[in-house]
DNA sequence: TACGTAATAT
DNA sequence: AATATTACGT
């Protein structure tokens, strides 16, 4: 070891929180280790939608993001976008192979720095130093283009980010008695985020919904994922939310089931006199079960409560994000749903698109509409 | 391997 | 309550 850690420099990383992301588990652990010698906070993530989700959760005030340029859910470009762009946090990539045009790529799209594996402790030591480099304010190019003002963004209403967030004081983070299940700390004492639940937001239902329409019988998981093509959805949210989804069509089917036997056992009695003096119809719609079952009937059946939730994973812009190679469908309809999804970034017009009853159809329509 | 379903866990 | 996970049969 020809690099020793003194106590002073110690001091000068510990206020520097790092979120380190490698698919990697020997490289996390080691460079987790390497990092906290020096005294960085370190939160490590596997993937990239993990670290993505650690964002935009704002549990934690990352200073710093250290991540592998290759990992398997994100192509790195991606990653800088994403990361980058949206939360303004300085990158840091690593990676063993060393192609510059590849390295020259990276800085261009905003990393502050690549390094070459394996990492040294010397690459680590000055690092926290990127925390303090001002980041350009990438969000008002659009805007300037659009004549739009800035709209404020609404997660900075918790009035405390303020980067890189040199704690006063020792302040350790929450302790234990904050943490219920999401959270957990190995034998280092490294913070390890477990990957928070998706929300199933209206406008990720949406595409969902959209995306069962387009595909009709060949609904499937798969084919579903494939369709949305949302960053960081995973095939397992979208079978169980499919398996909750044809759950209440079925429950659906059944009331409309109950109402039309319980209308045609009044017809009957109707017809047997034993009612003859009500209009049968007319009784069905004033039976107060029956009418409830029919109001409930009309609903969307899946709708979702809405939720502060990740707004990540929607304001992810959507364009480039299919290195991953979706497969090209020569399907029309599916042509137009990518068209539309990565369009700008925003699924949909939040206009009175939205509205209760049969919200479906009116999607529906408006997606041919496109 | 992917899928669907039910049961169960968080 | 919503979502994730698991087990199991197809």
């Amino acid at each position: 070891m020809d690099v020793s850690v003194e106590s002073d420099t110690n001091t000068v990383c510990s206020g520097v929180t790092v979120l380190l992301v490698d698919s990697d588990s020997t490289c996390l652990t080691i460079i987790s280790k390497m990092l906290r010698t020096f005294g960085y906070q370190v939160i490590t993530a596997k993937r990239a939608t993990d670290a993505f989700c650690v964002i935009q959760a704002r549990e934690y005030k990352i200073d710093l993001v250290l991540a592998e340029a290759c990992l398997p859910d994100m192509d790195k470009y991606e990653l800088l976008e994403t990361i980058s762009d949206t939360s303004g946090i300085p990158i840091i990539l690593m990676s063993a192979d060393y192609d510059r045009k590849a390295v020259v790529g990276c800085l261009f799209k905003g990393a502050m720095l690549y390094m070459v594996k394996p990492i040294t402790m010397d690459d680590l030591k000055n690092m926290w130093q990127f925390a303090f480099v001002p980041q350009p304010e990438n969000e008002s190019t659009v805007d300037e283009i659009s004549g739009v003002e800035d709209a404020p963004s609404m997660e900075s209403a918790t009035g405390v980010d303020e980067r890189p967030n040199l704690r006063k004081g020792k302040g350790k983070r929450k302790r234990s008695d904050e943490m219920q299940g999401d959270k957990e700390e190995d034998n280092d004492g490294t913070v390890i985020q477990k990957k928070p639940k998706l929300i199933w937001t209206d406008e990720l239902h949406d595409r969902f919904l959209q995306a069962i329409n387009v595909l009709g019988i060949k609904a499937h998981p798969k084919t579903i994922l494939e369709l949305m093509n949302v960053p960081g959805l995973k095939k397992v949210n979208v079978a169980s939310h499919l398996q909750k989804y044809r759950l209440s069509l079925k429950r659906q089917q059944e009331t409309i089931q109950k109402t039309m036997d319980i209308g045609s056992t009044l017809e009957h009695a109707a017809s047997n006199h034993v009612l003859s003096e009500f209009d049968p119809l007319d009784v069905l719609l004033n039976f107060p079960d029956t009418q409830t079952m029919a109001v409930a009937q009309q609903q969307d059946i899946t709708n979702c409560p809405t939720q502060e939730n990740l707004d990540g994973y929607m304001s992810v812009p959507y364009t480039d994000c299919n290195q991953t190679g979706d497969e090209v469908t020569n399907n029309e309809g599916l042509e137009l749903f990518q068209q539309m999804g990565n369009s700008e970034g925003v699924l949909m017009e939040e206009n009175d698109i939205f509205n209760d009853e049969d919200y479906t159809s009116t999607l529906f329509d408006n997606f041919w509409d496109w």
